[in-house]
DNA sequence: CTGAAAGCGCTTACAG
DNA sequence: CTGAAAGCGCTTACAG
């Protein structure tokens, strides 16, 4: 990390304008100010408080700030119990509205006093991340996957338990599984979607497209899914919702409907905070923990900023299918009064390994 | 704001032991620390990054950290939305972790680069709220209220909106209603038991000690409150919970003990997120705009620091009332089967002024 | 639009 | 345990 003498030098103007071009002050010419922004880039630049190091690590958002949303909230409190340990403070930053053009994201972030920075992204904008490991700026990516050695990223593996959902759907001789998810492209949700397919696969079930239903990932995403579900010729006995409030929303839309669930309709939900003890009936759900995500990255990235570890940090950590009341036996008829593909009748699987080995939650109204 | 020299000065040490000791380093005597401490305390004393302002708005708790809760998430995304406003980024301080014996509050802030904090306190910490207000460090409580002038707030008055809830219930019938809350003893849940007081002593309603249930504010909490409930010899035919996963736990036991929600029993929920919308049936609920408190908070904070503003800040925001599906009718049998008190013949009183211009929600699972 | 110089605020090796 | 001095990193009047 050099300081605006080495910068000056290298550019070949004086350390008064290194200090106004990295302070965007209007009287420097552009062509100058990129010069010594393109220096500052090359050689690494940040400020300090008098010699000390500043200790906060970095939040930021490559898209929207959802600082307040359940999952975003949850993964927060884990960063920050991770900084604690190392005695980090965290702080949210601003990428789309504080960085400068032309400015180099490391630069951003050592002007911002963080020498290290937890990422949130999405498929639109993972690009950013893989920038910032280019650039090698200490980093942890949040709930994402990238093939990149020089990324480094913690994420939950969501397939193997999507599939033991919905393999535990069909042992419960669900013949018509519907999946509903979110647009979201991210390795994660199609992981969920791969889940989903193989499940059915394996158990020798085709795979229907009319099945698949992408919506919003709200309540109302949720809702609408549930009515396009129970509005086919054909309609499922089962629905895997991959997004945590679209599972809420459908189960809503059930009781609006006078649909009972489980009796006429499982549904097996995604979740990654509590809201599926909310739920009547408590989701049935695979979840994912996100407070460990955001502590295990706060930690490493801590260790790495401290020089205690030089390890990249790859990490995929499981999810958990956890069994609750919203999935029950197929009913002998389809909610919409049509009749099941006929295999109704048939005698029902055994529960396979996986489902068997299941988190069984306690009795509804305990937890919290 | 002043520096290491005139502190120096100030406390006839030299500025090489004012650093010193405001570092934390060992070799300054325990004598020459406080005095240099209590110097920089009168003085005030802040870092700078060369000579620019840090741009951070601090949040810290007196009490332990909870930012991943659902409200504290919230306010959080509030305060980062006021922030942003003025190019401010925020940062989460911890004070227990943190804060120097010796240190003043201003000092701590100072040190960590803050110059503004918002603050979330308990009635068993308040103190620190008062002792930083009377350093005169620029701060703002959420969701509490001070008597004393000096100390700035915004908080949510809840009491009218509890008052308009039981009457409510009062219109529909209800002659027995419970009052279910934490063991807090802030202002804010003060207000919300005097609402419920208020409303029955409006009516004629006597007041009733052993329908007066306090417990954790956990979904467990709100379950063995309605445990306790129905298993009165008088069971109320309808509860008010003044804490939001109280209410979530009750309803979910009632499910679980066959009662019908709102037949048998209704329930009016608290709400500070959306929660209220998961819940079968949804809640209705007096609810409070947790983003609101957080972003009034943080433009007040970052005018108060520009300098924009100098006025003090007490503010209270107004909580609503929303009707959902949680309450109904009083049924003329209680759920325990006892006779209710004889009353449920009367002629239902007709809602008045205030229930009337409640906020009335739509469908449910089209909300999000 | 740029720089040499003044100068602030801080820390740290060195000396005692 | 303390300080005078060296010195770094930065910014800002002043001059051109």
């Amino acid at each position: 990390m050099s300081s605006v003498r080495v910068i000056a030098r290298e550019a070949g103007v004086s350390i008064t304008t290194v200090s106004r071009a990295l302070n965007d002050d209007p009287s420097v010419s552009p062509q100058t100010r990129e010069r010594v922004l393109r220096v500052a880039n090359r050689c690494g630049y940040g400020p300090t408080i008098g010699r000390r190091v500043t200790t906060n690590v970095g939040v930021a958002y490559t898209q929207d700030v959802t600082i307040g949303h359940p999952f975003d909230a949850s993964v927060l409190e884990g960063v920050t119990r991770g900084s604690n340990e190392q005695r980090f403070d965290v702080v949210v930053l601003h990428l789309q509205r504080d960085k400068r053009r032309g400015e180099t994201y490391t630069q951003f972030f050592r002007r911002k006093g963080v020498p290290g920075v937890i990422l949130r992204t999405n498929m639109e904008t993972r690009h950013v991340c893989t920038k910032i490991a280019e650039e090698g700026f200490p980093h942890v990516v949040i709930s994402e996957r990238f093939d990149l050695p020089l990324v480094n990223w913690i994420d939950c593996e969501s397939r193997t338990d999507s599939f033991r959902a919905v393999d535990y759907l069909i042992t419960l001789g669900h013949r018509r599984i519907a999946f509903g998810m979110s647009g979201a492209t991210d390795r994660d949700h199609m992981d969920r979607f791969e889940g989903y397919r193989q499940a059915l696969a394996a158990r020798g079930l085709p795979f229907c497209e009319d099945l698949v239903f992408k919506n919003q990932f709200t309540m109302a995403g949720g809702a609408t899914v549930m009515n396009m579900a129970v509005g086919l010729r054909e309609p499922p006995t089962a629905i895997y919702f991959a997004d945590p409030m679209m599972a809420v929303g459908a189960v809503q839309m059930a009781h609006a409907l006078g649909i009972h669930i489980p009796g006429d309709l499982s549904i097996v939900g995604f979740d990654d905070t509590d809201v599926r003890y909310s739920v009547y009936p408590t989701l049935t759900a695979v979840c994912q923990d996100a407070t460990q995500l955001g502590f295990q990255a706060a930690m490493w990235l801590t260790n790495m900023v401290t020089g205690a570890s030089k390890e990249p940090f790859q990490k995929t950590i499981p999810t958990f299918f956890e069994i609750n009341h919203s999935a029950g036996p197929a009913p002998a008829v389809s909610p919409g009064g049509a009749a099941t593909e006929g295999r109704a009748g048939e005698v029902v699987l055994q529960p396979a390994g996986p489902a068997a080995t299941a988190v069984a939650h306690p009795a509804p109204g305990v937890a919290t």
